[in-house]
DNA sequence: TCATTATACTGAACATTGTTCATTTATCAA
DNA sequence: TTGATAAATGAACAATGTTCAGTATAATGA
């Protein structure tokens, strides 16, 4: 009776079991050197066994990029639900740092959610609701008339494009004679934010002047 | 006596042909179905035959890489000497989307540069040469006083990141649903630059006090 | 307790992979 | 033609992903 759901129950910790010890063969080996035979010697079961888990090493493979990708998500969204009153503009700069950072601290997740090889013809990632949070964070801004009016869509996308790029590449190449990445980060996100935020004209130089203040205390 | 001559030419034709042929099987398998028996039957030659140009599989893709990065320099040269009388910001910002166009009139190439897999401890590949480029632009803006003063290092890594930001999620992700390729391309490179052009002398003073502000405590 | 049945697991097998190397073939100077 | 040098082969090896007929294990009903 129950003993079917003990089943189920084991099967399960087993299947996590196989997602752990893939990930870190796939970390420490690289995606070249892992093989299904390493896997089944590593948690000590025969290789065909892992085939009753997963269809093959591609499905294998595509559940630790979810994972990686929920993990990701999951980071976004404390992030969205911890300052909800804020200031939307430096919740929104908040963001973007916290985007980086956790790509910086979890590289294997960064790397399984955008930067591993991915086969051709394959069901598209959701990238969707983690990319919402940004969308959400733009339009605050926008509403709220911290930025001058944009198409929310564009922007996000492109700030999207800006913080990958610096993720990426510090994540992909950790010999290029890289400036300190504090510095390097702010820089980025500065740019692609600055130009976003309302002008300083004569009649809007008070609201700037507030603006600013607020944002210098992130 | 020539005839040794002609038989190092003949040898590096080969070479060519083999890189070639491999290319394109690379870019229409995809990486992991591609295999060195593939390439030597595509060639008609034994397997073992390649091996008397190229030490390994790893070697002959290195080659690769190698060859797409002279490609993009090259293009960046070509660009860099083609307007050389030109306003400097002007220049960059047309080499920022000579950059992006490269990228995804070549994918492949760009794939090879910097988004495939790169195997660890390996040497490091020539970003150097390509950088060199950008961080000589960036220069020439703050020299004859387009930008405010920056860190010419700093600002041009920071550009790099943006632009191969949406250099490579366009070209890994080309199922999101992007807005129009230009329109998103050109907001990612005003973002990144418009920041940095010099303003309004009283504007200046005040951002540059912000900054200041923000960096200090991070 | 024992027999039945459903499930978990094995391990041998297959085709394919990267790579090596002794052997054969082609090329050219003398 | 002969001898030497380089080029090319293809058989061999170990390792890969994956399948599947068979075996062990555990749960159920009597």
């Amino acid at each position: 009776m129950n003993a079917i759901l003990r089943r189920k129950q084991h099967k399960a910790e087993l299947r996590t079991q196989i997602l752990e010890a893939a990930r870190e063969i796939f970390v420490r080996d690289g995606y070249e050197s892992f093989s299904m035979r390493k896997l089944a010697q590593r948690i000590e079961y025969s290789p065909g066994s892992i085939y009753l888990h997963f269809k093959n090493k591609e499905e294998l493979f595509e559940s630790l990029v979810e994972e990686s990708f929920d993990r990701l998500l999951r980071a976004l969204n404390r992030l969205k639900n911890g300052h909800p009153q804020q200031d939307p503009a430096a919740t929104l700069k908040k963001g973007l740092r916290a985007y980086v950072d956790f790509g910086l601290r979890n590289p294997s997740d960064y790397r399984f959610a955008f930067l591993l090889r991915r086969p051709l013809h394959r069901r598209p990632y959701k990238v969707h609701p983690a990319f919402d949070v940004l969308r959400y964070m733009v339009g605050r801004c926008v509403e709220e008339k911290h930025f001058r009016t944009v198409d929310i869509e564009t922007t996000s996308q492109a700030l999207w494009a800006a913080i990958h790029g610096i993720t990426s590449l510090l994540i992909q190449r950790p010999t290029f004679p890289w400036v300190a990445r504090r510095k390097l980060i702010d820089q980025v996100i500065n740019n692609a934010i600055d130009g976003l935020m309302v002008r300083t004209d004569q009649e809007e130089e008070t609201r700037a002047g507030v603006q600013h203040v607020q944002l210098s205390h992130l």
